[in-house]
DNA sequence: GAAATCATTCAAAGCGCTTTCAATCGACCT
DNA sequence: AGGTCGATTGAAAGCGCTTTGAATGATTTC
C-alpha cells in the first residue's frame, strides 16, 4: 500500500493525507479519524526511504562497531545498546551499526555522515584527546560521548563520576584501616580509567598514605586479567589488604586467583569492583556478596538516547550537554575491616 | 557534492556519471576513469536514502532485538552481531537493530518489512515451531535463521550439531567409565537445547545407560544458574561423577559450586561445557582448563551474513539454505577417569 | 453586499538517485 | 552510396514521500 493508493481509496490528495498521517493542525479532525482509519486498516506504512529522501533525516543514529577491539567483547557494550534501544524504539528511530576495521574507523564515520545514513552518532569508549571529537565537529554530524573525550573542543557528553567512586571506595576501604590498597584498572587510553585512578590516588593523598605503583595495574577487562592481576598482587610482600576492581568480570578472576592463594575474599582480603549492573554478573549472588561501586550502564544508555533526540529532533545545543551521573557506593560482604598482622 | 553538481564538474550527464561509479560495462573506460577519480577528489558519496528509493533496496540487513528477552544480556550474542558484521562490512551493509518489546516483536518484523528498511533480516534463538518464520514467509521478508526453528515451513538456516556434539561429549564421558553424568542445559523452549538434550540422551541410550531426570536441568545461561544447579546435582545422592554444560558462562558458575563442596573439578567431577569461542571466557586460560565441545558463534554471523547476501544480490533461493557446522570435542583438564567408590 | 479572513484541500515541485528509451557517431557491410 | 550495427552518451521518467504555493468555499467584517 503506497500513499499514493491510500489517498485515492480515501479520495483525498496525498498532500492531505500526509499531513493527517503526520500530524499537522491543518487538517480536519473528521478526515484526520478517516485517514487514520484507513491507515490502519489497510496497514499502511510509509516508505523509509522516501520519507528520509523527502525530509533529509534518516530516522536513525549510528554506531561504529570496531570489529577488532575489545568494545564488542563486552557484555557492558551489549547493556548500553540495550539501554539505547529501549528508548529509541519509541521514536520508532533505527540503530544502524557500521563495522569497521580498526583503521577504517575515521572513515567510516565520514562515510556515515556524507552519504546522511545516520541523522546522528554516539561516541563510545573515548580516549584522551580523541581525534574522533574533532572529526565529527568539522563533518558537522551531531554525536553525543558517552564518557568524556577530554578534548579541548566543546561537545556533548554523559559520564558518570568515576573519579568519585573510586575516590569514595579508597576512602572507605582507608577508613577500614586498610592501608596497602591495589587497584585493577581498564585500560589507561580510556578516560574512564584515567579517572579512576586519579580519584584511588586522590583519596590515599588525602590520607596521607602512599600510592604503591607495584599495586597499580592495568588490562583489558577480563576475567583473566583479574586473574593475572591479582595473583601477581598477591604475590607480593606484605601483600596488599583490600583490591579496587574495576569491572565484575574482573572481579570474577581476581576471586578465583584469592581463592587459590588460599585467602579468604572480605576477611584477609577485601574488594569493591565497579558493577555497571549487568544481569549475568549480579553482586548479590555472589559469595560472598561483593561491595561494588554501582552505575547502571543501560540507564545511560537510554538516557544517551533520550539527549540524541533532543538534539536531532528539538535542535537542542551539543555543548549544552553535560552530564556527570554520581555512583552508588553499596557496602555487601566481600569488605571487612583490615586484617591485623 | 551531488551527483548534480559531480556531472556538470565533469561535463558528463548523471546517467553516465551514475553508471561509471556503479560499474556498468557500457561505459569507456577511460571516461570511468575520469569519474572515478573526479569522485575520489570530491569525496563524493551518493545519498544512502536517494539511491535505497531508487533501487527499492535498502543496504542494510535488520536485526530484531528483544529489550527484555534474555537474548541481550548474552555474550554469545555480541560475539555473533561481531561476526556479521565483519562480513557486511565488505559490502558497506549496515545492521539495522530495531529494539521491540517482547510482545510487540512481531509487529517490528512486520514493520520492518512494510516500511522496506531493510532486505532481509536474521533470525536468533528460535523455538520449536517459531511463529517469526510464518511471519516472514507471508510478508516476503527474506532471512536466515540462526540455529534451526523446526517450523513445516522450509527455511534457511545455519545451524551447529547440537546433537552430535553433546552425543560425542557424553559418549566420551561414558568411555572414561562415567555412569552418573548431569547435563545443565540452555532453555528448552530454544531448539538447540533441544537438540542436545536428545544428543545426551542418545548417547546414554546407545550405551544401555538410562538417564536419570534428577540430573538433567535448565536455565538461562548464566553463571548463576550453573552455580544453582551444580548445587543441586551434587546434593543428589549418589552425586554425578561428571556434568555436561551448555555454556562457559554456566560452567563457570558450575567450577563454584564443585569447589564450594569440597570437590576438585577433573579429579571428583569431570566436566564438559559448550564453547562459543567466546574470546573473555576462554577455556584454555580456566584452572583446570575446561574440556569442551567448541564452535565458533562469531564465524557462524560471518557465514550467516554471507549466506544473506548471496539471497539479497544473487537471488539465491532461501530453501536451499540448510548449513549444519560440525562441532570440535577438545578434551583438556577438566575431564578425567570417573573415581572409584 | 463587497471585501477580507479563515479553514481546508489540492496540484505540483522537489529530495538525489537509477534506469529506460533515444540519440549520436563512426565503423562496417552490401 | 545507403543502410546497419555497436559503442557510447544523454534526456527524462520514475522511486514514494513532504512541502510550498494556490485554490476553494465558508465565514466575518465593515
Amino acid at each position: 500500500m503506497r500513499l499514493k493508493e491510500l489517498a485515492s481509496h480515501l479520495g483525498l490528495s496525498q498532500t492531505t493525507v500526509s499531513r493527517a498521517l503526520n500530524g499537522y493542525p491543518e487538517v480536519n479532525e473528521e478526515t484526520r479519524q478517516r485517514v487514520l482509519d484507513a491507515a490502519r486498516r489497510y496497514d499502511y506504512r510509509p516508505n523509509a526511504s522516501a520519507r528520509r529522501l523527502a525530509t533529509g533525516r534518516s530516522g536513525a543514529i549510528g554506531i561504529v562497531l570496531p570489529t577488532d577491539r575489545n568494545l564488542l567483547l563486552d557484555p557492558h557494550y551489549v547493556e548500553f545498546q540495550a539501554g539505547l534501544g529501549e528508548r529509541l524504539m519509541k521514536d520508532e528511530i533505527d540503530i544502524v551499526l557500521s563495522p569497521s576495521r580498526a583503521g577504517d574507523e575515521m572513515a567510516t564515520y565520514r562515510r556515515m555522515a556524507v552519504s546522511s545514513r545516520v541523522d546522528a552518532v554516539i561516541l563510545s569508549s573515548p580516549t584522551v584527546g580523541d581525534p574522533r571529537v574533532a572529526l565529527l565537529t568539522e563533518l558537522g554530524l551531531p554525536f553525543v560521548v558517552h564518557g568524556r573525550a577530554d578534548s579541548p573542543i566543546d561537545h556533548a557528553w554523559l559520564d558518570i563520576d568515576n573519579e568519585g567512586a573510586f575516590r569514595h571506595a579508597t576512602k572507605h576501604l582507608l577508613d577500614l584501616g586498610h592501608r596497602r590498597i591495589g587497584l585493577i584498572n581498564g585500560e589507561t587510553r580510556q578516560t574512564f580509567a584515567i579517572d579512576r585512578e586519579r580519584g584511588f590516588r586522590n583519596a590515599l593523598a588525602a590520607h596521607g598514605v602512599a600510592a604503591d605503583e607495584r599495586l597499580i595495574a592495568e588490562g583489558i577487562m577480563t576475567d583473566e586479567t583479574g586473574y593475572r592481576l591479582t595473583a601477581r598482587f598477591l604475590a607480593e610482600a606484605p601483600r596488599p589488604t583490600a583490591l579496587l576492581v574495576s569491572s565484575m568480570m574482573m572481579s570474577l578472576g581476581a576471586l578465583r586467583a584469592i581463592r587459590s592463594a588460599g585467602l579468604v575474599l572480605g576477611r584477609d582480603v577485601s574488594m569493591i569492583a565497579h558493577d555497571d549492573v549487568i544481569p549475568f554478573l549480579n553482586p548479590d549472588a555472589m559469595v560472598p556478596t561483593m561491595s561494588t561501586t554501582r552505575s547502571s550502564i543501560r540507564a545511560a544508555g537510554t538516557r544517551v538516547a533520550e539527549l540524541l533526540m533532543e538534539i536531532v529532533a528539538d535542535g537542542r545545543a551539543p555543548d549544552s550537554i553535560h552530564e556527570l551521573w554520581p555512583v552508588d557506593l553499596v557496602i555487601r560482604g566481600s569488605t571487612g575491616p583490615a586484617p591485623r598482622d
